[in-house]
DNA sequence: AATGAGTAAGACCGGTCTGTCTGCACTTGG
DNA sequence: CCAAGTGCAGACAGACCGGTCTTACTCATT
């Protein structure tokens, strides 16, 4: 999850005598919030649960971390880089070659995601209307999900498409839409979005 | 707001030396829940801060609802009652005439509800993402959601739609995306579902 | 050997949370 | 006139919150 090394069960890295882990108490509490936090949003999971799980002394994270809400700042970078770019953005490029279908992929990838049975929908959609728009962790919420949109219009410029913000703006609500959607419990979700993104790019096509 | 006088500044109505309030400490209780319920979420608005609110005193407030979870799940009744029902299907249906057009007013209703200043996003969403899909209150969030698909596939049914739940389901997509996408500030995302879901009535339409 | 940096463990602080319970004022019915 | 019921005010309990700080210990370097 993390680089490499997952934390609790890393594999005795080296060779001399650093019985104690070296320096990487940062990795380890990054790396187990992003699990709690992605999975149970940031309000139900508090300092010293995150301290228990990830072995560390609460002035060790502190040090690392000056406040509970740098640390969900941290996590919500980390997500942009492993959820929005790698898995998501990264996968559907990775699944097709012209820019209409990388788009179109994007629901491809959805719909695996959706059956996940460890589904934790979007963080930045959560913690967005968990904290608000006004919050500071509202705020961040907001910045990442333009970078998503940020992916999607790059992709639209790259198409060739007509309006390209307009094309990303109309993509982002199917994307938003059908995440929740899952969240209900609605399976199909992605494919229904995939359909009307379909339509989408018909008439945005010059 | 709730039924008949408004809680806090009641037109002391009636004739009798009633000086202290009469029975109405639940409705008042609720009409203050719902202002924050609705507007800070569930997690956010104490029990405290309610009593203090609507003042009353504690015991009368766990006499009215047992405990804090019970008043939310009476704020989401209420919630259905007076947004669902009222603000959103019971104007579209006032806006138009055809079930179509209907449909289409949600988000005409929508685009005007995105700009006021204490958008307040949907509470049935919010507290489903807050709490889980698990949590009692998240299962009655999924509940009072697909009540909405409910009106949509009744409306899809009325204009004769091809595959009228399978047509809910693309549009409520439709409309939470578009809410997700105002609660970031998108004031203009009435209008792009209202595109899409122009050409989602295109394709069920036999 | 001495020192200082980093760490685990956890006590502790002030505050908030839900929920219980007591005390007192008031109205109403017998 | 008195008892019952109702409501307000608020103390209180027990748990948890984020955050500070102390203590004891293990390292690496000097």
């Amino acid at each position: 999850m993390i680089s490499d090394g997952e934390a609790t069960l890393s594999p005795a890295e080296n060779d001399a005598a650093v019985a104690i882990r070296p320096a990487d108490s940062r990795e380890r509490i990054l790396a187990v919030a992003y699990e709690l936090f992605a999975r149970r949003g940031v309000r139900d999971v508090g300092v010293n649960e995150l301290i228990e799980r990830s072995g560390v002394a609460k002035a060790t994270f502190y040090r690392h971390f000056p406040s509970k809400d740098s640390l969900v700042l941290a996590f919500l970078e980390l997500r942009d880089q492993l959820w929005t770019v790698d898995a998501i953005v990264g996968q559907a490029k990775v699944r097709a070659t012209r820019p209409t279908e990388q788009l179109l992929a994007i629901f491809d990838v959805f719909g695996e995601w959706f059956l996940r049975d460890d589904f934790e929908a979007c963080s930045f959609i959560n913690i967005l209307l968990e904290m608000g728009p006004a919050h500071p962790l509202g705020k961040a919420s907001i910045d990442y999900l333009s970078r998503i949109r940020g992916h999607v219009q790059a992709l639209a410029e790259q198409a060739g498409l007509d309006r390209p913000e307009d094309f990303a703006r109309s993509w982002h609500i199917l994307m938003k839409g059908s995440i929740v959607s899952a969240s209900e419990g609605d399976t199909q979700a992605a494919k229904r979005a995939q359909q009307m993104a379909g339509w989408l790019i018909e008439h945005h096509t010059k």
